[in-house]
Parts: C-alpha cells; structure tokens; sequence
DNA sequence: ATGTCACCTGGTAGGTGA
C-alpha cells in the first residue's frame, strides 16, 4: 500500500500536475493540502473522472485539505473536534484499513506572534486528537505540512535558522510530544540521502541550490511501523513549469 | 546581492500570507 501526502498550494493551479503525478506514481491514498478551494469549488468530478474519490475539506484563500483514495473515504471527520477553529485544517478518514490523518499545520510566522500561538494551541489540540484517534483506530497515519523542520539535519543551514520559525525549540517539542504517543517518522526509518527536503522557497532559487526544509512528514503508529517498507521525497513535481513550494513525501506498506 | 507565487480587493496596482 502506497500513502503520500502533499501541499499543492492551490489545487485550481496544480489540478493537472495532481493528476499527472497521480497516474503515474499510483498511490492508493493522498493527502493534500494547501488547495485553497471552497467546498463548492472542489474539482471532485474531475478527479473521479481520474479515479479517484475524494473527502475535502476548504475555504477560501487559504488553507484547505483533502484525502483521495480509489474507494470513497469513509467515516470523515473535520477539523479537530471540540477545538473551535475558523481554518480548514485538518481531515480525518477511514480508508484501506487505515485510519489517516491528513493535516496542514499553522505555519506560525514568527516567535512571539500571534500566528505563534495560535500555532502553539493547534498543535496542543491536534495531539489531543491524534491520541483519541489512536485509542480506536491501531493503525494510523499522520500526514502532511506540518511546517516544523524536527531536527537540524532537516534543515539547509541550521545555523542561520536557529530559532527561527519552524526550527524553534517550542515546535520541535511538539513534535516529539507527537512522537510520544507514539508515533514514528517513516522517513527515518530508512537511511536516507544527506540534505533531504521537502520545501523550497519560491524565493532567491532556493530549490536550484537546494536550499530547503524537510517540514512534510508521515508518522505512523506502532502497530503499523513494522510493515512501512520505504519511504522517500519525490523531488521530481519540485521541477515542473509551475511548481508548488512543496514536494509529495510517499511511504509504502507491506501487506 | 538579488532573485516568488497565489489570492484578494478593487482595479488595471497593492496588500497579505507563505
């Protein structure tokens, strides 16, 4: 079984790009986010028209997630129950035997901001639900943008980012509180290639010097870590015409 | 040294968020 996840940073941009990548990678669930679509707006027609069905999740402008999979995603939940929230986040659904947890995460601007703590009571609430999910569902996958980079090998130039958004000690902690659930980095399961991103800024060509942060992950429960046989970044979308800022993360499960 | 993109409003640019 093949998971990956993706911010697409506009699904109306990379609608064709999706299904490019979807055709020819052939994963059985994807997680999206970023696609910054209202609900009316969502190209499920199109998808299906693909293959794939859908359970989403948007507003307008900003944020938005999605789960696809060849069969109808089930038992949907959004967002984080009981933790009232004006941005479309988060979408939880059954599918393949999986329970999947698909996420974008506050990207928190700066420490000490608003947006910071606003990223700071999200991540509290989303472990809360993460926990929950997991008392009831063994086999579970969290994924997405999770806009923390959890070590300073995730990081281009640790140095200049010490500190700074997405690399602050606030936010690596909260990861590790999600690993204590437990929960494990798929990707590092594996020995992986050095300077390993899933984020490049559009700006000052950052991807042609590979100037990035891994911020994309898939964690897994303990009941499922086991069976994860591979996991890697498909770098390759990164290159296209129009790209978005992040690359696909994928991860494969043995039966 | 610098270098972007997507979306909105309100308009043929400027602001916001990332």
């Amino acid at each position: 079984m093949k998971l990956a996840t993706w911010n697409v940073n506009s699904l109306a941009v990379r609608l064709p790009q999706l299904i490019d990548w979807l055709t020819a990678e052939q994963p059985d669930v994807i997680v999206l986010q970023e696609t910054k679509l209202t609900d009316d707006k969502f190209p499920a027609a199109a998808l299906a028209e693909a293959g794939w069905q859908a359970a989403w999740f948007g507003q307008k402008t900003y944020n938005g997630v999605a789960v696809l999979a060849r069969e109808a995603p089930q038992a949907v939940v959004r967002n984080i129950p009981g933790f009232a929230d004006e941005q479309a986040r988060v979408i939880t659904a059954s599918v393949g035997g999986l329970r999947v947890i698909g996420a974008y995460f506050p990207n928190g601007q700066a420490p000490g901001s608003e947006k910071f703590a606003y990223k700071m009571a999200w991540l509290e609430a989303l472990r809360g639900w993460v926990a929950q999910e997991l008392s009831q569902h063994e086999h579970l996958v969290l994924m997405g943008d999770y806009n923390i980079a959890p070590e300073d090998s995730d990081v281009y130039d640790p140095v200049a980012w010490a500190g700074q958004i997405h690399c602050t000690d606030e936010e690596r902690a909260h990861f590790k509180g999600l690993l204590g659930l437990p929960l494990h980095d798929a990707f590092r399961l594996f020995e992986q290639p050095p300077k390993s991103w899933s984020w490049w800024d559009y700006r000052n060509l950052a991807f042609r010097k590979n100037q990035g942060l891994r911020i994309d992950h898939i964690l897994v429960s303990d009941a499922l870590k086991a069976s994860v046989s591979a996991c890697r970044i498909d770098k390759a979308p990164r290159k296209n015409e129009r790209p978005s800022d992040h690359a696909p993360v994928v991860v494969e499960l043995a039966p």
